[in-house]
DNA sequence: TATTGTTATACTCTATAACTATA
DNA sequence: TATAGTTATAGAGTATAACAATA
């Protein structure tokens, strides 16, 4: 019963998401406030830098790609099915780290707006093989292009050769 | 109504937290299967390998901290007031980035176990100077030393150098 | 029996609005 | 009027359990 209202919900909580990207920039740094106010042993905690970094390139990224109305998830979702067609949804479940529970719901608001399509599975009647429709294929070469300005935002945050050594030292978890 | 019923669900959820840390670790690689599921477009985004360098860290962080029950937030919050005794929950908030209606919850349950106390400031009624309790106090520094010990987990996860470079890369994000 | 996709539930985190009591 | 703390609500994300269809 909750279904029927999925799209017009979504929607309001997607302009949310915009507006909050858009206006809640620039203050990575806290400059509001409390400069002055120690960390103590925070500031030897990577865990506590990875998370402040987190958020900011995930709020970049939203607002980069919000003409187009795509999240991270989204985007790593389309990416992996347009490198690998065919896919079941347990193979890109477990390829993202993403609950399968969770990925029903993301590939259905993809399917809502013709990006992906589940065909059913010549070989096993229980799954899917996804694929990208042509309007998902066409779609997804756009996000690229803004997903790219938004490492481009990162690479000035943080520096080029800084960007790439974390890519780097981060590739064993990829 | 539903407060009542919180500490007994709270429990159950750290508990299932617990669990979840000890048993879905050591996967962070994809171990499982789909190694040869390309990535594409997403190997060359940082904003993917931080997700999933966050996900461990923070399930690293969990399982260490497992036997005292504590999560990350709820350890940033105690050493930013540990450090900065009589700080409002504003303060706090601002310098971590947390919502100040969040932290109301946090300092409830971080009250609720002895650790934090709100004490009337003396010059504005609206607010409540942070401290930590002789307990809070006792339990910081038991808690400092797992903290340290998860430390050690990441040096060991992505090598030591490289561990210090990434601190220092994100040290304008803390 | 085990697995795929699905539905439902619960908890965490983030964001927002509205209320109160102060300032 | 504005601010500090609080309460309530909604959405995203994560984790589980249970079910039907299929293997």
């Amino acid at each position: 019963m909750a279904t029927r209202q999925k799209t017009s919900r979504k929607a309001a909580a997607t302009a949310a998401a915009i507006r909050r990207a858009r206006t809640a920039n620039g203050r990575a740094h806290n400059s509001d406030a409390g400069d002055d106010i120690g960390l103590d042993a925070l500031i030897g905690h990577a865990g506590y830098a990875v998370r402040r970094f987190q958020l900011w390139i995930f709020q970049d990224f939203i607002k980069t790609l919000a003409t187009v109305d795509i999240r991270p998830t989204q985007y790593s979702v389309m990416t992996v099915i347009g490198a690998n067609p065919g896919l079941s949804q347990m193979a890109v479940a477990k390829r993202l780290g993403i609950e399968r529970a969770r990925l029903v719901h993301l590939l259905d608001s993809l399917e809502e707006r013709d990006f992906v399509s589940r065909i059913p599975s010549a070989t096993d009647r229980r799954s899917h093989a996804l694929h990208l429709t042509a309007r998902g294929k066409t779609a997804l070469a756009q996000f690229k292009r803004l997903a790219a300005e938004h490492e481009r935002h990162v690479a000035e945050k943080i520096g080029k050769d800084n960007r790439e050594q974390l890519l780097q030292i981060l590739a064993c978890f990829t």
